[in-house]
DNA sequence: TTGCATTTCGATACGATATAACATACAATA
DNA sequence: TATTGTATGTTATATCGTATCGAAATGCAA
């Protein structure tokens, strides 16, 4: 049933299954955050026996593996934009997102700046952030 | 039942009923985030009849109020430690709550530079943060 | 190709989180 | 008094997420 994808020659490559794959597909064409059970829904189009736990591993899996970004302020799984292969996360630059708690739409941005003071911050804290992401909460500019 | 504690002279004064102050005096006491359960289950220590819509509506109220903050990445809730009387609020600082993920303490932080780059970035897109804050997940430093 | 360790998966059940819906109480005030 | 707005009480349920455990698939070495 799974389909390893894995490219032996390269250790970062990911094992996609044909369940994550579909959950990473299903989230990255929505173009926008999507809740578990939504994601769901739409997996059992493709996967009828799916059920909470398939999605939720996949999710994990992906979100492990920095291709999916969840948005804890949405309950929410959003296709990672700033990253291909997980550039972002390699080099240590510090995402934010600002989610929209009106339309849910996230933007995701990346700056330099910010990425300093992150640093700056978690060194004297000696805090390891686990997903180079902050999350900021409010209303976007359609939602005016 | 309720205990209206508002001074009609200072119009930004918060309205403490019986059950917001005591979840305020339970969370605040407690010198960590708290899970909304484990509040109610301290509340009805005094409330008796306290049920969970007792304890959402009065979080909803003293987070909308700035007193608490949720902690998005661990449904929890936890006092607000920058502001006296709103002031960080007011002055729209903008805080930063680390999370750790092992023990759940909450290191808040406020930092000049950080609140000119959000500022600078939610200008720049159009984006009304609606709480002065943003999360950031990861490992503490007692953690490892 | 066999055997073994590891990973992934299917399925059920349960635990945790949050809200809907509606009725009631009460203070302020017209 | 009648009205309005705010807050509360109560029940039930919706929504979200995880623990568990056995089965199946996979990778790998002998």
């Amino acid at each position: 049933m799974s389909v390893n994808v894995k490219n032996p020659s390269d250790t970062n490559a990911l094992n996609l299954t044909a369940s994550r794959r579909a959950v990473l597909d299903i989230v990255k064409s929505s173009g926008r955050p999507m809740k578990a059970y939504d994601i769901l829904s739409r997996l059992q189009e493709v996967i009828k026996h799916a059920k909470p736990p398939t999605v939720y591993r996949a999710l994990d899996y992906l979100v492990a593996n920095h291709v999916l970004h969840r948005v804890n302020n949405q309950n929410a799984f959003m296709y990672c934009q700033q990253q291909a292969g997980c550039a972002n996360h390699q080099d240590k630059r510090v995402s934010i997102l600002f989610s929209c708690q009106l339309c849910g739409a996230v933007i995701e941005d990346v700056h330099q700046s910010l990425t300093s003071v992150i640093q700056q911050m978690t060194t004297s804290i000696g805090f390891k952030v686990d997903a180079n992401l902050v999350e900021c909460s409010g209303v976007c500019h359609d939602c005016v």
